[in-house]
DNA sequence: ATCAAACAAGACTATTTTGGTCTTGAATAT
DNA sequence: ATATTCAAGACCAAAATAGTCTTGTTTGAT
């Protein structure tokens, strides 16, 4: 149903989870215990994202990742790209791999690239920021805070598994 | 890659072939045989779009399939909903199955709805007539031909297996 | 009435993609 | 040095997807 897989929501929640500790540095365990997740599989996410300069990861002890860039500024089609690769609908959009095989009839020829940026464009408008909504994150659904800096502190584990 | 999947691919090349016919009744073999495919394997594909009702069927002999809208009415979102079930880029987002289970964090909430529509808008503002696009299909790919209705018999086979 | 053409549909299998784990390696602060 | 943490490849498991086979059902033509 044209969904995005799993590994690009894992990255969207990475980002969310970053997003929250602006501070300092958060290693890949952490974040694998966040979303009950194996540290390798998550590892895998991260080093996407940092391959695609949206976080920067630093080795060694005390190491981890944060974010590159603030969430205002990454829209959800860098993510997807980061994750999945260039967003592209049919294999004949970019004329990369298994260029109109057996798949495509290909007489409307370049035709495909005109949804294809039209879907590429619409994922570009919406931010991280917007998806994450703030508004939605600490004012409903936690109505008794009123000082956002609490909120956040108190919000880590907004994912399951923290504190399920 | 985001990509939507071969099935709909199909709808749209039968879909194409369908166009090329507007006087009669084309059957399932037919279609399959043009795209070197399996009879049932088409025949799937033709009962979604005729429960869509992007299509007509007629059984017995000299049954088959026939548009039942004009390609410049349906839009590639059609087609995809046709095939793949409505558009849902998360489990989330119109609260059908799995409502946010393990995948998603969730605090974001309806959020991925915008993201969601966006796309959806985005498909649905291309129709089949834009992609199959005449011009580049006879003009350019046949330079020679300059009638457009001689175009459109010599053109029956613009898809492979048939004369390839 | 019979027969052949054509859609309909379910069960089943194979293939591909995706997701997840294991292991080993390399960097770095203490 | 050593423990911590990212990096990366190989590999396995599971799920989704694609494709086939078989058996119906409808219907026009003879």
């Amino acid at each position: 149903m044209l969904r995005l897989n799993r590994m690009t929501d894992y990255a969207i929640l990475v980002l969310g989870a970053l997003h929250q500790r602006p501070e300092g540095q958060v290693s890949s365990a952490e974040l694998a215990s966040s979303l009950s997740l194996n540290q390798t599989t998550i590892a895998k996410v991260i080093k996407a994202l940092s391959s695609a300069e949206l976080i920067v990861t630093t080795r060694g002890v005390n190491g981890g990742c944060q974010l590159a860039v603030d969430v205002s500024k990454i829209s959800v089609a860098a993510v997807v790209e980061a994750i999945e690769g260039p967003i592209a609908l049919t294999a004949c959009v970019d004329g990369a791999d298994d260029p109109c095989a057996v798949r495509n009839g290909c007489f409307m020829g370049g035709n495909w690239n005109r949804v294809n940026s039209a879907i590429k464009s619409a994922l570009e408008t919406v931010t991280l920021a917007e998806l994450f909504d703030p508004e939605q994150m600490f004012g409903a659904a936690v109505p008794a805070a009123q000082g956002p800096a609490e909120s956040l502190a108190q919000n880590e584990g907004v994912f399951h598994g923290r504190n399920s």
